[in-house]
DNA sequence: GTCTATATCGGGATAGAC
DNA sequence: GTCTATCCCGATATAGAC
Protein backbone atom coordinates (compact mmCIF):
# COMPACT_ATOMS: atom_id res chain seq x y z
CA UNK A 1 0.00 0.00 0.00
CA UNK A 2 1.89 2.94 1.11
CA UNK A 3 4.61 2.01 -1.54
CA UNK A 4 5.95 4.21 -4.25
CA UNK A 5 8.79 4.72 -2.66
CA UNK A 6 10.26 6.94 -5.87
CA UNK A 7 13.24 8.51 -4.12
CA UNK A 8 14.61 9.35 -7.05
CA UNK A 9 11.85 11.46 -7.10
CA UNK A 10 10.71 14.73 -9.27
CA UNK A 11 13.44 13.44 -11.67
CA UNK A 12 11.96 11.94 -14.53
CA UNK A 13 13.93 12.83 -17.56
CA UNK A 14 15.13 10.45 -20.04
CA UNK A 15 18.15 9.12 -20.29
CA UNK A 16 20.86 11.39 -21.72
CA UNK A 17 21.89 9.49 -25.00
CA UNK A 18 18.26 8.68 -26.14
CA UNK A 19 20.04 6.59 -28.55
CA UNK A 20 22.12 4.35 -26.41
CA UNK A 21 21.16 0.93 -26.13
CA UNK A 22 18.10 1.21 -23.13
CA UNK A 23 18.96 -0.20 -19.64
CA UNK A 24 16.46 -2.36 -18.13
CA UNK A 25 14.91 0.29 -16.25
CA UNK A 26 14.34 2.24 -19.54
CA UNK A 27 12.45 -0.37 -20.99
CA UNK A 28 10.52 -1.14 -17.73
CA UNK A 29 9.10 2.51 -17.77
CA UNK A 30 8.79 3.20 -21.82
CA UNK A 31 6.66 -0.57 -21.62
CA UNK A 32 4.86 0.58 -18.61
CA UNK A 33 4.31 3.90 -20.58
CA UNK A 34 3.15 2.27 -23.67
CA UNK A 35 0.30 -0.18 -21.67
CA UNK A 36 -0.81 2.31 -19.67
CA UNK A 37 -1.81 4.14 -22.62
CA UNK A 38 -3.58 1.53 -24.51
CA UNK A 39 -5.32 -0.92 -21.46
CA UNK A 40 -4.89 1.68 -18.59
CA UNK A 41 -3.81 1.73 -14.45
CA UNK A 42 -5.87 -1.12 -13.49
CA UNK A 43 -6.08 -3.15 -17.00
CA UNK A 44 -1.87 -3.23 -17.13
CA UNK A 45 -0.73 -5.84 -15.17
CA UNK A 46 3.06 -6.57 -14.10
CA UNK A 47 3.06 -9.79 -16.24
CA UNK A 48 2.42 -7.72 -19.61
CA UNK A 49 5.03 -5.20 -18.63
CA UNK A 50 7.79 -7.76 -17.83
CA UNK A 51 6.98 -9.49 -21.12
CA UNK A 52 6.72 -6.16 -23.05
CA UNK A 53 10.24 -5.39 -21.71
CA UNK A 54 11.66 -8.60 -21.82
CA UNK A 55 12.93 -8.68 -18.84
CA UNK A 56 12.35 -10.92 -15.55
CA UNK A 57 9.84 -10.19 -11.78
CA UNK A 58 13.21 -9.47 -10.57
CA UNK A 59 14.49 -7.08 -12.16
CA UNK A 60 11.34 -4.79 -11.47
CA UNK A 61 11.16 -5.53 -7.96
CA UNK A 62 14.73 -4.36 -7.92
CA UNK A 63 14.63 -0.56 -9.56
CA UNK A 64 11.19 0.00 -8.21
CA UNK A 65 9.09 -1.09 -5.11
CA UNK A 66 5.80 -1.95 -7.19
CA UNK A 67 3.48 -1.79 -10.06
CA UNK A 68 2.40 1.87 -8.53
CA UNK A 69 5.97 2.96 -8.23
CA UNK A 70 6.67 2.14 -11.91
CA UNK A 71 3.66 3.35 -13.20
CA UNK A 72 4.37 6.93 -10.96
CA UNK A 73 7.68 6.86 -13.34
CA UNK A 74 5.81 6.13 -16.63
CA UNK A 75 2.99 9.16 -15.73
CA UNK A 76 5.66 11.31 -15.26
CA UNK A 77 7.49 10.28 -18.05
CA UNK A 78 4.57 10.61 -20.41
CA UNK A 79 3.52 13.74 -18.47
CA UNK A 80 6.62 15.55 -19.14
CA UNK A 81 6.46 14.77 -22.80
CA UNK A 82 3.21 16.19 -23.79
CA UNK A 83 4.03 19.71 -21.81
CA UNK A 84 7.23 19.89 -23.82
CA UNK A 85 5.38 19.17 -27.04
CA UNK A 86 2.07 21.84 -26.12
CA UNK A 87 4.87 24.43 -25.17
CA UNK A 88 6.16 24.22 -28.78
CA UNK A 89 3.00 25.04 -30.20
CA UNK A 90 2.55 28.14 -27.63
CA UNK A 91 5.85 29.51 -28.28
CA UNK A 92 5.42 29.26 -32.28
CA UNK A 93 5.66 32.88 -33.78
CA UNK A 94 2.02 34.27 -34.65
CA UNK A 95 -0.83 35.68 -33.49
CA UNK A 96 -2.45 34.23 -30.16
CA UNK A 97 -5.04 32.26 -32.35
CA UNK A 98 -2.52 31.14 -34.30
CA UNK A 99 -0.76 29.11 -31.49
CA UNK A 100 -3.98 28.11 -29.98
CA UNK A 101 -5.00 26.54 -33.76
CA UNK A 102 -1.23 25.06 -33.40
CA UNK A 103 -1.37 23.20 -30.48
CA UNK A 104 -5.25 22.29 -31.59
CA UNK A 105 -4.33 21.08 -34.86
CA UNK A 106 -1.27 19.61 -33.77
CA UNK A 107 -1.34 15.61 -34.95
CA UNK A 108 -2.37 13.69 -32.53
CA UNK A 109 -3.39 9.74 -32.58
CA UNK A 110 -7.16 10.42 -31.59
CA UNK A 111 -8.70 6.98 -31.44
CA UNK A 112 -5.96 5.82 -29.04
CA UNK A 113 -7.18 8.77 -26.90
CA UNK A 114 -4.80 11.20 -24.40
CA UNK A 115 -2.26 8.89 -22.59
CA UNK A 116 -2.66 11.80 -19.64
CA UNK A 117 -6.38 12.16 -19.84
CA UNK A 118 -6.92 8.39 -19.98
CA UNK A 119 -5.70 7.88 -16.33
CA UNK A 120 -8.01 10.14 -15.40
CA UNK A 121 -10.42 7.52 -15.44
CA UNK A 122 -8.83 5.21 -13.56
CA UNK A 123 -10.10 5.13 -10.31
CA UNK A 124 -6.78 3.58 -8.37
CA UNK A 125 -4.71 6.66 -10.26
CA UNK A 126 -7.34 9.59 -8.98
CA UNK A 127 -7.36 8.17 -5.14
CA UNK A 128 -3.61 7.96 -5.15
CA UNK A 129 -2.46 11.21 -4.64
CA UNK A 130 1.19 10.67 -5.62
CA UNK A 131 -0.15 9.19 -9.28
CA UNK A 132 -2.84 11.87 -9.73
CA UNK A 133 -0.24 14.40 -9.31
CA UNK A 134 1.66 14.55 -12.40
CA UNK A 135 -2.18 14.83 -14.18
CA UNK A 136 -3.28 17.67 -11.89
CA UNK A 137 0.47 19.65 -12.91
CA UNK A 138 -0.09 18.54 -16.62
CA UNK A 139 -3.54 19.87 -16.87
CA UNK A 140 -3.01 22.53 -14.52
CA UNK A 141 0.23 23.98 -16.48
CA UNK A 142 -1.75 23.61 -20.06
CA UNK A 143 -4.72 25.78 -18.93
CA UNK A 144 -2.55 28.18 -17.21
CA UNK A 145 -0.82 28.19 -20.10
CA UNK A 146 -3.39 28.66 -22.85
CA UNK A 147 -4.63 31.38 -20.85
CA UNK A 148 -1.32 33.55 -20.91
CA UNK A 149 -1.55 33.23 -24.73
CA UNK A 150 -5.13 34.31 -24.98
CA UNK A 151 -4.05 37.48 -22.20
CA UNK A 152 -1.04 38.54 -24.35
CA UNK A 153 -3.36 38.14 -27.55
CA UNK A 154 -5.69 40.35 -26.00
CA UNK A 155 -3.02 42.83 -24.85
CA UNK A 156 -1.73 42.60 -28.65
CA UNK A 157 -5.16 44.40 -29.11
CA UNK A 158 -5.36 40.94 -31.34
CA UNK A 159 -8.51 39.37 -29.49
CA UNK A 160 -11.83 41.08 -27.91
CA UNK A 161 -11.04 42.89 -24.28
CA UNK A 162 -14.59 40.85 -23.05
CA UNK A 163 -12.56 37.42 -23.62
CA UNK A 164 -12.43 35.47 -20.14
CA UNK A 165 -9.05 34.05 -20.92
CA UNK A 166 -9.44 31.66 -18.14
CA UNK A 167 -12.46 30.13 -19.25
CA UNK A 168 -11.67 29.99 -22.51
CA UNK A 169 -8.81 28.34 -21.61
CA UNK A 170 -10.25 25.81 -20.09
CA UNK A 171 -12.92 24.92 -22.95
CA UNK A 172 -10.09 24.67 -24.97
CA UNK A 173 -8.34 21.61 -23.27
CA UNK A 174 -11.80 20.60 -22.48
CA UNK A 175 -12.42 20.32 -26.40
CA UNK A 176 -9.33 18.36 -27.10
CA UNK A 177 -10.39 15.46 -24.46
CA UNK A 178 -13.91 15.45 -25.01
CA UNK A 179 -12.58 15.35 -28.43
CA UNK A 180 -11.03 11.79 -27.82
CA UNK A 181 -14.03 10.83 -26.09
CA UNK A 182 -16.30 11.39 -28.36
CA UNK A 183 -13.74 9.57 -31.18
CA UNK A 184 -13.43 7.01 -29.69
CA UNK A 185 -16.84 6.14 -28.79
CA UNK A 186 -17.79 6.63 -32.48
CA UNK A 187 -14.54 4.64 -33.53
CA UNK A 188 -14.20 7.46 -36.19
CA UNK A 189 -11.53 10.63 -35.79
CA UNK A 190 -14.40 13.02 -37.29
CA UNK A 191 -16.18 14.00 -34.04
CA UNK A 192 -12.95 15.19 -32.75
CA UNK A 193 -11.58 17.14 -35.48
CA UNK A 194 -15.19 18.90 -36.17
CA UNK A 195 -15.13 19.35 -31.93
CA UNK A 196 -11.96 21.52 -32.95
CA UNK A 197 -13.18 23.17 -36.24
CA UNK A 198 -16.00 24.55 -33.79
CA UNK A 199 -14.07 25.85 -31.13
CA UNK A 200 -11.77 27.46 -33.51
CA UNK A 201 -14.63 29.24 -35.10
CA UNK A 202 -16.16 30.54 -31.94
CA UNK A 203 -12.28 32.07 -31.39
CA UNK A 204 -11.87 33.73 -34.63
CA UNK A 205 -14.88 35.28 -33.88
CA UNK A 206 -13.51 37.07 -31.01
CA UNK A 207 -10.37 38.37 -33.13
CA UNK A 208 -10.31 41.76 -33.31
CA UNK A 209 -11.21 43.43 -36.73
CA UNK A 210 -8.00 45.07 -37.79
CA UNK A 211 -8.57 48.35 -36.66
CA UNK A 212 -10.47 50.39 -38.62
CA UNK A 213 -8.95 53.77 -37.37
CA UNK A 214 -6.64 53.97 -34.73
CA UNK A 215 -5.85 57.01 -36.67
CA UNK A 216 -6.51 59.28 -33.06
CA UNK A 217 -3.98 58.28 -30.53
CA UNK A 218 -1.03 59.43 -33.15
CA UNK A 219 -2.93 62.73 -33.25
CA UNK B 1 -15.87 -14.86 -26.19
CA UNK B 2 -18.78 -14.85 -28.07
CA UNK B 3 -21.38 -14.39 -25.47
CA UNK B 4 -23.90 -11.39 -24.91
CA UNK B 5 -27.09 -13.47 -25.69
CA UNK B 6 -29.10 -10.51 -24.77
CA UNK B 7 -31.83 -12.07 -26.68
CA UNK B 8 -34.36 -9.45 -25.10
CA UNK B 9 -31.95 -7.06 -26.65
CA UNK B 10 -33.03 -3.31 -27.75
CA UNK B 11 -35.30 -3.37 -24.83
CA UNK B 12 -33.66 -1.79 -22.07
CA UNK B 13 -36.21 0.03 -20.34
CA UNK B 14 -36.47 -0.12 -16.87
CA UNK B 15 -39.55 -1.75 -15.19
CA UNK B 16 -42.98 -0.68 -15.23
CA UNK B 17 -43.42 0.01 -11.51
CA UNK B 18 -40.39 1.76 -10.05
CA UNK B 19 -41.76 1.77 -7.12
CA UNK B 20 -42.09 -2.12 -6.58
CA UNK B 21 -39.69 -4.13 -4.95
CA UNK B 22 -36.89 -4.80 -7.47
CA UNK B 23 -36.05 -8.07 -8.86
CA UNK B 24 -33.22 -10.10 -8.68
CA UNK B 25 -32.89 -9.28 -12.38
CA UNK B 26 -33.04 -5.50 -11.73
CA UNK B 27 -30.80 -5.49 -8.89
CA UNK B 28 -28.17 -6.89 -11.12
CA UNK B 29 -28.54 -4.41 -13.35
CA UNK B 30 -28.73 -1.20 -11.06
CA UNK B 31 -25.61 -2.61 -9.37
CA UNK B 32 -23.49 -3.31 -12.71
CA UNK B 33 -24.63 0.27 -13.57
CA UNK B 34 -23.17 1.66 -10.44
CA UNK B 35 -19.83 0.01 -10.27
CA UNK B 36 -19.38 0.28 -14.13
CA UNK B 37 -19.67 4.13 -13.06
CA UNK B 38 -17.25 3.92 -10.36
CA UNK B 39 -14.61 1.58 -11.30
CA UNK B 40 -14.98 1.10 -15.02
CA UNK B 41 -15.64 -2.19 -17.04
CA UNK B 42 -12.19 -4.09 -16.25
CA UNK B 43 -12.53 -2.88 -12.23
CA UNK B 44 -16.04 -3.93 -12.04
CA UNK B 45 -15.92 -7.75 -10.98
CA UNK B 46 -19.34 -10.03 -11.08
CA UNK B 47 -18.26 -11.05 -7.63
CA UNK B 48 -18.23 -7.46 -6.46
CA UNK B 49 -21.65 -7.19 -8.44
CA UNK B 50 -23.37 -9.65 -6.92
CA UNK B 51 -22.11 -8.99 -3.12
CA UNK B 52 -23.71 -5.25 -4.13
CA UNK B 53 -27.23 -7.13 -5.74
CA UNK B 54 -27.10 -9.24 -2.77
CA UNK B 55 -27.52 -12.00 -4.72
CA UNK B 56 -25.86 -15.29 -5.54
CA UNK B 57 -23.65 -16.17 -8.22
CA UNK B 58 -26.38 -18.46 -9.67
CA UNK B 59 -28.68 -16.10 -10.14
CA UNK B 60 -26.62 -14.07 -12.29
CA UNK B 61 -25.63 -16.82 -14.60
CA UNK B 62 -29.32 -17.68 -14.93
CA UNK B 63 -30.26 -14.56 -15.88
CA UNK B 64 -26.99 -13.39 -17.97
CA UNK B 65 -24.45 -15.08 -20.12
CA UNK B 66 -21.71 -13.29 -18.17
CA UNK B 67 -19.92 -10.64 -16.86
CA UNK B 68 -20.14 -8.93 -20.41
CA UNK B 69 -23.90 -9.50 -21.38
CA UNK B 70 -24.71 -7.84 -17.86
CA UNK B 71 -22.73 -4.88 -19.00
CA UNK B 72 -24.37 -4.33 -22.03
CA UNK B 73 -27.79 -4.43 -20.04
CA UNK B 74 -26.25 -1.76 -17.89
CA UNK B 75 -24.74 0.42 -20.32
CA UNK B 76 -28.25 0.18 -22.65
CA UNK B 77 -29.73 1.53 -19.56
CA UNK B 78 -27.56 4.16 -18.57
CA UNK B 79 -27.23 5.58 -22.01
CA UNK B 80 -31.05 5.43 -22.36
CA UNK B 81 -31.46 7.37 -18.80
CA UNK B 82 -28.65 9.91 -19.99
CA UNK B 83 -30.35 10.85 -23.36
CA UNK B 84 -33.88 11.51 -21.86
CA UNK B 85 -32.36 13.82 -19.30
CA UNK B 86 -30.72 15.44 -22.04
CA UNK B 87 -33.52 15.57 -24.23
CA UNK B 88 -35.47 17.68 -21.79
CA UNK B 89 -32.76 20.20 -21.88
CA UNK B 90 -32.97 20.74 -25.29
CA UNK B 91 -36.76 20.47 -26.06
CA UNK B 92 -36.83 23.66 -23.07
CA UNK B 93 -38.66 26.96 -23.79
CA UNK B 94 -36.54 29.41 -24.62
CA UNK B 95 -33.91 30.04 -27.20
CA UNK B 96 -31.45 27.77 -28.71
CA UNK B 97 -28.87 29.41 -26.80
CA UNK B 98 -31.16 29.41 -23.66
CA UNK B 99 -31.82 25.09 -24.52
CA UNK B 100 -27.93 24.57 -24.88
CA UNK B 101 -26.76 26.37 -22.04
CA UNK B 102 -29.73 24.99 -19.78
CA UNK B 103 -27.51 21.16 -21.02
CA UNK B 104 -24.31 22.54 -19.96
CA UNK B 105 -25.50 23.87 -17.07
CA UNK B 106 -27.34 21.28 -15.69
CA UNK B 107 -26.67 19.41 -12.40
CA UNK B 108 -24.08 17.21 -13.00
CA UNK B 109 -21.98 15.15 -10.48
CA UNK B 110 -18.87 16.34 -12.35
CA UNK B 111 -16.13 14.73 -9.65
CA UNK B 112 -18.01 11.07 -10.99
CA UNK B 113 -17.28 11.75 -14.31
CA UNK B 114 -19.88 10.52 -16.84
CA UNK B 115 -20.55 7.36 -16.44
CA UNK B 116 -21.04 6.88 -20.45
CA UNK B 117 -17.96 9.06 -21.42
CA UNK B 118 -15.91 6.52 -18.84
CA UNK B 119 -16.77 3.51 -20.51
CA UNK B 120 -14.96 4.89 -23.67
CA UNK B 121 -11.79 4.59 -21.76
CA UNK B 122 -12.66 1.31 -21.21
CA UNK B 123 -10.24 -1.20 -24.05
CA UNK B 124 -12.59 -4.14 -23.78
CA UNK B 125 -15.55 -1.85 -24.26
CA UNK B 126 -14.22 -0.10 -27.35
CA UNK B 127 -13.02 -3.95 -28.53
CA UNK B 128 -16.54 -5.19 -28.41
CA UNK B 129 -19.01 -3.79 -30.98
CA UNK B 130 -22.05 -4.53 -28.95
CA UNK B 131 -20.55 -2.66 -25.63
CA UNK B 132 -19.81 -0.21 -27.70
CA UNK B 133 -22.71 0.62 -29.59
CA UNK B 134 -25.04 2.31 -27.37
CA UNK B 135 -21.98 4.85 -26.63
CA UNK B 136 -21.90 5.62 -30.24
CA UNK B 137 -25.41 6.07 -30.37
CA UNK B 138 -25.83 8.20 -27.34
CA UNK B 139 -22.87 10.60 -28.30
CA UNK B 140 -24.08 10.24 -31.86
CA UNK B 141 -27.91 11.48 -31.08
CA UNK B 142 -26.49 14.00 -28.87
CA UNK B 143 -24.24 15.66 -31.24
CA UNK B 144 -26.71 15.50 -33.97
CA UNK B 145 -29.42 17.23 -31.71
CA UNK B 146 -26.85 20.01 -30.36
CA UNK B 147 -27.04 20.78 -34.14
CA UNK B 148 -30.60 20.70 -34.22
CA UNK B 149 -30.92 23.20 -31.89
CA UNK B 150 -28.21 25.40 -33.08
CA UNK B 151 -29.59 25.31 -36.93
CA UNK B 152 -33.12 25.76 -35.47
CA UNK B 153 -31.89 29.13 -33.54
CA UNK B 154 -30.59 29.81 -36.72
CA UNK B 155 -33.29 29.97 -38.65
CA UNK B 156 -34.92 31.56 -36.14
CA UNK B 157 -32.46 34.68 -36.13
CA UNK B 158 -31.42 34.12 -32.96
CA UNK B 159 -27.50 33.10 -34.23
CA UNK B 160 -25.21 34.03 -36.77
CA UNK B 161 -25.52 32.57 -39.88
CA UNK B 162 -22.05 31.95 -39.92
CA UNK B 163 -22.03 29.57 -37.37
CA UNK B 164 -21.35 25.96 -38.15
CA UNK B 165 -24.25 23.29 -36.36
CA UNK B 166 -22.04 20.39 -36.65
CA UNK B 167 -19.34 21.46 -35.72
CA UNK B 168 -20.29 23.87 -32.65
CA UNK B 169 -22.18 20.94 -31.85
CA UNK B 170 -19.71 18.73 -31.47
CA UNK B 171 -17.42 21.30 -29.39
CA UNK B 172 -19.92 22.01 -27.03
CA UNK B 173 -20.62 18.08 -26.32
CA UNK B 174 -16.78 17.76 -26.06
CA UNK B 175 -16.57 20.39 -23.80
CA UNK B 176 -18.85 18.29 -21.57
CA UNK B 177 -16.75 15.21 -21.44
CA UNK B 178 -13.45 17.30 -21.52
CA UNK B 179 -14.72 19.09 -18.32
CA UNK B 180 -15.11 15.87 -16.61
CA UNK B 181 -11.63 14.70 -17.06
CA UNK B 182 -10.17 17.94 -16.10
CA UNK B 183 -12.18 18.48 -12.76
CA UNK B 184 -11.19 14.75 -12.22
CA UNK B 185 -6.86 15.56 -12.80
CA UNK B 186 -7.32 18.60 -10.41
CA UNK B 187 -10.40 16.56 -8.03
CA UNK B 188 -11.65 19.98 -8.67
CA UNK B 189 -15.12 21.04 -9.97
CA UNK B 190 -13.29 24.40 -10.86
CA UNK B 191 -11.61 23.30 -14.51
CA UNK B 192 -15.54 22.02 -15.33
CA UNK B 193 -17.14 24.93 -14.83
CA UNK B 194 -14.84 27.51 -16.07
CA UNK B 195 -14.86 25.33 -19.14
CA UNK B 196 -18.69 25.33 -19.52
CA UNK B 197 -18.74 29.19 -19.31
CA UNK B 198 -15.61 29.60 -22.16
CA UNK B 199 -17.72 27.87 -24.49
CA UNK B 200 -21.19 29.50 -23.24
CA UNK B 201 -19.77 32.93 -23.55
CA UNK B 202 -18.18 32.06 -26.73
CA UNK B 203 -21.69 31.08 -28.09
CA UNK B 204 -23.26 34.09 -26.78
CA UNK B 205 -21.05 36.12 -29.14
CA UNK B 206 -22.80 34.39 -31.77
CA UNK B 207 -26.01 35.63 -30.69
CA UNK B 208 -27.62 38.34 -33.54
CA UNK B 209 -28.18 41.72 -32.23
CA UNK B 210 -31.57 41.98 -31.43
CA UNK B 211 -31.86 43.10 -34.94
CA UNK B 212 -31.70 46.99 -34.78
CA UNK B 213 -34.02 47.50 -38.00
CA UNK B 214 -36.02 45.23 -38.92
CA UNK B 215 -38.65 47.49 -39.78
CA UNK B 216 -38.33 47.38 -43.51
CA UNK B 217 -40.08 43.84 -43.84
CA UNK B 218 -43.25 45.38 -42.44
CA UNK B 219 -43.44 48.61 -44.88
C1' DG C 1 -34.73 -19.54 -9.87
C1' DT C 2 -31.36 -19.32 -6.44
C1' DC C 3 -27.87 -21.15 -3.73
C1' DT C 4 -23.14 -23.13 -2.52
C1' DA C 5 -19.17 -25.76 -3.98
C1' DT C 6 -15.53 -26.25 -7.08
C1' DA C 7 -12.11 -25.35 -10.89
C1' DT C 8 -8.87 -22.68 -13.49
C1' DC C 9 -6.44 -18.85 -14.40
C1' DG C 10 -3.92 -14.61 -13.82
C1' DG C 11 -2.64 -10.57 -10.70
C1' DG C 12 0.74 -8.96 -7.54
C1' DA C 13 4.41 -9.74 -4.63
C1' DT C 14 8.28 -12.35 -2.04
C1' DA C 15 12.37 -15.59 -1.57
C1' DG C 16 16.36 -16.89 -2.63
C1' DA C 17 19.59 -18.90 -6.25
C1' DC C 18 22.98 -17.29 -9.69
C1' DG D 1 21.29 -6.87 -10.94
C1' DT D 2 18.75 -10.46 -12.91
C1' DC D 3 16.57 -14.78 -12.92
C1' DT D 4 13.13 -18.58 -11.54
C1' DA D 5 10.25 -20.71 -8.07
C1' DT D 6 6.71 -20.11 -5.09
C1' DC D 7 2.81 -18.05 -2.52
C1' DC D 8 -1.76 -16.14 -1.83
C1' DC D 9 -5.75 -14.18 -3.47
C1' DG D 10 -9.34 -12.67 -6.44
C1' DA D 11 -11.53 -12.92 -11.17
C1' DT D 12 -14.58 -15.56 -14.03
C1' DA D 13 -17.11 -19.39 -14.95
C1' DT D 14 -19.22 -24.20 -14.28
C1' DA D 15 -21.65 -28.00 -11.70
C1' DG D 16 -24.97 -29.53 -9.37
C1' DA D 17 -27.83 -29.42 -4.94
C1' DC D 18 -32.13 -27.29 -3.06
Amino acid sequence: MGDTGNTSSTRNTAPASPSAPASTQERLVTSTQELLWERGYVGTSPKAILERAGVGQGSMYHHFTGKSDLALAAIRRTADGMQQAAEECFTAPGTAYDRVASYLLRERQVLRGCPIGRMTQDRDVVRSPELRQPLDEMFGWLRHRIAEVLAEGQRRGELAAGLDPVATAAAVAAVVQGGYVLARAAEDTAPFDAAVRGVLALLAAQAVIPATAPSSDTA
